[in-house]
DNA sequence: TAACTCGGTGACTGTGCACTCAGTAAAAAG
DNA sequence: CTTTTTACTGAGTGCACAGTCACCGAGTTA
């Protein structure tokens, strides 16, 4: 009962591993699970034997990632930055794992319901986060008077732009990084006249 | 000679009137050849009797809609708008054609190098004109210093964020009717603290 | 009218894919 | 040692889909 136990485990972490990779590669949608097997060096077949289906594959893999990137979300905000150091430390955060933001940038509305509400929950917690830091910032009149909740969107959407075009604006490297200055720009429309007017 | 050709040009017509309705709804991508030969009424081998392919297709019912799009435009432009007009009647154009835009923004990260060159060169010279309009509103002290090319793509990630998700934000309807004055708000932002600071 | 042309047909082929299942060998249980 | 359990195998199945081709029949030409 223990041997064959920790085999199974073992086998079924390994699949994980590899899967993780190849989806961050490949995207989720078009990678063959056939392909994962081989490249986990084991049958097709067994893959299926840890999971019923290609989705609880992909949903293993993406509470695992999302989780990652909720816990680094957290410290983020432990350090309780304003609107524009937020950003760039989110920028920053993207740009570690940008692979995997762009593929779910891209594929995101061909996702099923379950796959799609769980990464639009972790993404409205973290603007929610952004609202707050926004609204904190107005408050400090660091900032002007806006509408917070289009802002937010705004630079989610750019954010998204970029990611899902990735391949177009840059052929190796992050796109991030290239735009990061132009998506922080929009801050200095948000300063009040006295510090924006640059 | 006549009857037959005349015959021939009719179908041709049939065929891409029906893949654009069917395109338009459905997608480029996952629209079967066969559900557009059911739909058109006709064999499923006589859609390749009129295009090589499917792309050929897609290419053929794209052009005319690009087309149409672009003269469109060339009729917002001629009236000379400062950016946010221009943008609101942007924003009223992509309304009339909500679901081909709304295809175009999902499924542009997967198309072809060929028909993503078509969609992307229509939407930089779309993009100049507002960068062209901006600057110009810049010059007239309308708007503050910015960086243009951050405001607009910033803009247009923002509409391509709406639109790819926009079973997400309406069952309904138009996504971008819904948020129109969330997008159009930036604009404010835009403005020189004298009319801004509301 | 006979011979030929050609638009249209739809069953068929090939491909890529998720998922299955009878069989194997090694581990666990008796 | 024998029986049972089980992780794993990989050829096979079913399906969706783009694209093909031998054939048909109406239109055109001689």
């Amino acid at each position: 009962m223990n041997k064959r136990k920790e085999q199974k485990l073992q086998t079924r972490k390994h699949i994980v591993k590899i899967a993780k990779e190849v989806f961050a590669e490949s995207g989720f949608l078009s990678t063959a699970t056939s392909l994962i097997s081989t490249k986990a060096g084991i049958a097709h077949g067994t893959l299926f034997l840890h999971f019923p289906n290609k989705e609880a594959l992909i949903i293993e893999v993406l509470d695992i990632e999302l989780s990652i990137i909720s816990s680094e979300i957290q410290k983020l905000l432990e350090k309780s930055y304003n609107f524009e150091q937020l950003l760039s430390e989110y920028l920053e955060l993207i740009i570690r794992q940008e692979n995997l933001f762009s593929v779910l940038a891209k594929e995101l509305p061909f996702y099923t319901d379950e796959l799609r509400r769980k990464i639009l929950f972790r993404e409205s917690m973290i603007r929610s986060n952004f609202r707050k830091a926004l609204l904190y910032d107005i408050e400090e009149r660091e900032v002007r008077q806006c509408d917070v909740n289009a802002v937010v969107t705004s630079v989610f959407g750019t954010i998204n732009y970029y990611l899902s075009l990735k391949h177009i604006f840059v052929s190796e490297g992050s796109v991030i990084s290239k735009f990061k200055d132009s998506i922080l720009s929009v801050c200095q429309l948000l300063k009040t006249e006295k510090e924006g007017q640059k």
